[in-house]
DNA sequence: ATTATTGTATTAAGTTATTAATACAATAAT
DNA sequence: ATTATTGTATTAATAACTTAATACAATAAT
């Protein structure tokens, strides 16, 4: 796993978002156990609340489980993480539709435009 | 115009806001003049460099010109703020659209989430 | 030509958010 | 019981961003 950090956002946003793809593609499986927030800080060079940060958010979303004094793991639940995956997505949606909301568009319209750029995307 | 400024977002990022909100309205007409910098500032209770930061970037976007030391209108083009109002949509979409495919999300999905919360949104 | 008014540039101050350093608390392992 | 390992809490340092203060430059108005 190259840990891949740039400097032009929070670190502990991109730990959250690559832990969270390699809990989605099944590098951490569902049921298995984290290595500790140092170690996982460590291979990361990265302060370790930096990580327990990023973590934390991790077990709000419902996608890791804490342990007190051993450790943490991913969450067995499957539709768990699925939830997870579907409540970050309409965070994103909700934060989106009010913004194009306060610049005055129609729900058709916003249905209209997004519907143009997706068909119009790559792949 | 009652300036509503909140603290809990930078004061020129709802500036930008409110002043797109008046020209999309009306409230400053294709072609008209806008008060100097540092009239619209005071108007709004805000250092003039915070009111200068939210012109330049509705300039950016092509709802205003400058005319150098004879101060600022608005675009006589219609079609260019429909234009601009286009154009800031599509940033946010496509912003938007990123973060969903970087969570793993098929353009499918996408469409179909969107389509299920915008039914469900009031009125 | 002078003055007043315009936008601009530069710099500093203030504020918020991020990261790091360190100490604490709980418990599994021995 | 002791020790080592775990997550947590608190505080400090750093960095980034926002706002403000001030000085500058250009030109329309007189």
């Amino acid at each position: 796993m190259p840990w891949e950090l740039k400097s032009d956002r929070p670190i502990y946003t991109q730990l959250i978002e690559q832990i969270e793809l390699m809990i989605f593609s099944g590098v951490y499986p569902l049921g298995s156990k984290l290595p500790s927030v140092r170690d996982m800080a460590q291979e990361a060079a990265v302060n370790p609340n930096t990580m327990q940060k990023a973590l934390v958010k991790l077990e709000e979303d419902g996608l890791i489980i804490t342990h007190r004094t051993s450790g943490r793991s991913i969450t067995e639940d499957a539709r768990m993480v699925e939830m997870a995956k579907t409540k970050l997505a309409q965070e994103q949606i909700s934060e989106f539709l009010e913004k194009m909301q306060l610049m005055g568009f129609e729900q058709k319209e916003i249905l209209t435009i997004i519907d143009n750029m997706v068909k119009g995307m790559k792949k």
